[in-house]
DNA sequence: CTCTTACGCCC
DNA sequence: GTACGGGCGTAAGAGA
């Protein structure tokens, strides 16, 4: 579809691909899409080089999201329903088609059926119907956003390509090392699963049935420790009575659903053993104990402690949970997804995953990750040593401070607090509300006062602060909780104004803009979001920024480095090692931002030699450059 | 097969 | 008197 109203539909052809180059060669075209990162790696993919495109692309759904982060949709569908009144059937014709061919095509093919598949007109008549919509979208949302958040929309637009570059580059992986960690996860966890069958034996379960409650028999031999109701089962016969409710979760859409039903998650279970276990459950996952040593101390404790024979049901089921996460969310995940797989002159088989970035999903502007999502690896566990180095090739770490901290500190203008920001800002809340000098702080007041710096960072109130560090294992009551932060609020007393200012633009104008001219759209009975959608938001606009700023530095030399990933305030770029005395602190330079805001935006620099770790090579030193090559 | 619920990991 | 932000993925269960 143009502007002068031609439409038309084509197959691919290498006809129709130099068709497309060209297009892209002219740099007076305007070319939308929505959802262009799609298109871009489709087109990359059929060899066009989408990084040397002349033309101007513009994405529809990159415009919508910054247009308004809190559409209920968006999906061309109901963006043109909405926003130009097109009409279309209630009905979508492609969706109804592969539905109802599903599985006769699987039968026939192998595959279930895509969007190709649907019979040429079908195709031919939606194909047609999203582009007209798409430039029409594209003529409503463009003016505005231009208006609204000019450079910020340029950033987003010329992001679209490091994410795709980002993407097919890819990480690698270590098969060998997922294939032996699957192996050993498994081996522990069926012995844990042979050990509550054991313990437990048959028991009965209540299930539901068209609203009534049916109670059947489970044998011993059919327990699953991951079903809620057999631990139910399991519990009661083991006589230990249950106490403990699961609540109400906040949805999406801000309303609450679920709660009610007996809970299981750790923190209940630790309330269900005696102090000895739950300590070793605490400690083990925080210092990421080895499963053997878990195992092992569980069974020491009971028959140190002569604990009842039934004690080891919840952390064995903890434990049980844990291994079957490390296999169906990584190992497998990692093993079967894995590409271009070979086998090193070192016997070790290696492959690369190709994970998916997407720059507008986040309403705050953040990217989010997924197959796999890497930005919630396990810090401890497994996992992370999956993930290795390219050959020849080291990738650092570099990753903004604190910042969205900072970005508090630089919104609220306490002196004070942007003074002790590049110190230690927890022990100095804690000193402020507790009134001791900074050096008698005790472990406990700190992270307390940590807990409240991030708690009023992410708008919670005093009881939910409380409730928080007691789950951590710090008892915590409200009254005390109520306290500390009363006196947080005295002490700065900014942060109340710095909300107060945010309720009242929001009822003025219905948003509030950051600094980048992101703007948020928060219905008025959440106005205790904004704050946090101000630091998380202007964070991850500036990441955005310099992600464009560092892609387009590392090709204007030619360089041979790449980035890598993204985990919200840190970029992972892998350097071939010539390179590393002149690019790190080139881009270090290029991400840090120490004059735009009232305290100093730095970048800490770590490297990684031969799996992902953060952990810093002892053997090199960034500032004598000792190390290098 | 799709939806909801519970759980758990990350910043 | 209110009320912790933003994500993704898995398994189980229930109803169709």
């Amino acid at each position: 579809m143009t502007d002068a109203g031609e439409y038309g539909f084509m197959l691919k052809t290498p006809e129709t691909l130099q068709w497309i180059q060209r297009l892209f060669n002219d740099p007076d075209k305007v070319v939308v899409f929505h959802n262009a990162k799609f298109d871009l790696k489709m087109f990359s993919f059929e060899g066009i080089d989408i990084f040397d495109i002349k033309a101007h692309i513009d994405c529809t759904l990159i415009l919508s999201k910054l247009y308004n982060m809190l559409l209920p949709s968006y999906k061309l569908r109901w963006l043109s329903i909405h926003f130009l009144n097109r009409t279309t059937e209630d009905k979508d014709e492609i969706e109804i088609w592969l539905k109802s061919h599903r599985r006769e095509f699987s039968a026939e093919y192998g595959r279930p059926p895509n969007f190709s598949d649907a019979p040429l007109r079908t195709v031919a008549r939606r194909a047609i119907w999203d582009v007209t919509s798409t430039l029409l979208l594209h003529r409503f949302m463009k003016p505005r956003v231009m208006r609204a958040s000019r450079s910020l929309y340029m950033t987003e637009r010329d992001l679209m390509f490091v994410v795709v570059d980002m993407e097919n580059t890819g990480v690698e992986v270590d098969i060998t090392r997922a294939k032996q960690l699957r192996k050993s996860a498994k081996k522990y966890r069926d012995q844990i699963l042979q050990d509550l069958k054991d313990l437990v034996g048959d028991i009965v379960v209540e299930k539901k049935k068209k609203g009534e409650r049916i109670k059947v028999e489970v044998d011993g031999e059919k327990f699953n420790p991951g079903s809620g109701q057999h631990l139910v089962g399991a519990f009661r016969k083991l006589g230990i009575p249950l106490k403990f409710k699961t609540k109400p979760k906040k949805k999406k859409d801000g309303t609450y659903s679920g709660g009610g039903n007996w809970a299981f998650d750790e923190y209940a279970m630790i309330r269900y053993v005696s102090k000895p276990l739950a300590g070793i459950i605490r400690e083990s996952g925080e210092d990421g104990w080895p499963t053997d040593k878990f195992y092992e101390e569980v069974y020491e404790i009971l028959q140190r402690e002569g604990l009842s024979k039934r004690e080891p049901l919840p952390p064995l089921v903890l434990k049980y949970r844990e291994l079957s996460k490390m296999v169906s969310t990584y190992y497998d995940y990692i093993i079967s997804h894995a590409v271009d797989v070979y086998t090193r002159p070192d016997g070790r088989e290696v492959g690369v995953l190709h994970c998916s970035f997407n720059q507008s999903e986040a309403k705050t502007g953040r990217f989010s990750s997924s197959s796999p999502n890497m930005q919630n690896m396990p810090r401890i566990l497994g996992p992370r040593e999956c993930f290795i180095v390219r050959r020849g090739r080291r990738n650092w770490h570099l990753d903004y401070e604190q910042v969205e901290m900072k970005f508090f500190c630089h919104f609220s203008e306490d002196d004070d607090m942007a003074d002790a920001i590049e110190d230690d800002i927890h022990e100095f809340v804690a000193s402020e509300i507790y009134g001791v000098p900074r050096d008698q702080i005790t472990k406990e007041q700190r992270k307390r006062a940590k807990a409240i710096n991030f708690g009023i960072l992410y708008g919670a109130g005093p009881n939910k602060i409380a409730e928080t560090l007691t789950e951590r294992g710090l008892p915590t009551t409200n009254a005390e909780a109520a306290l500390l932060c009363a006196r947080y609020h005295k002490r700065f007393p900014s942060i109340r104004r710095l909300t107060a200012q945010y309720e009242r633009q929001l009822i003025k104008d219905g948003y509030v803009t950051n600094p980048f001219g992101r703007r948020y759209h928060v219905p008025k009975k959440q106005g205790y979001k904004i704050l946090n959608y101000m630091c998380q938001g202007t964070s991850a606009d500036l990441m955005k920024l310099s992600m464009v700023k560092v892609w387009k530095y590392l090709r204007s030399i030619g360089s041979a480095a790449r980035i890598l990933i993204t985990v919200h305030d840190e970029l992972v770029v892998e350097i071939p090692p010539c390179e590393e005395v002149s690019l790190v602190p080139k881009l270090k330079r290029l991400m840090e931002d120490r004059n735009s805001y009232y305290v100093p935006i730095t970048v800490g620099v770590e490297v990684a030699t031969k799996r992902w770790s953060k952990k810093s090579d002892p053997h090199f030193d960034l500032k004598t450059g000792a190390g290098l090559n």
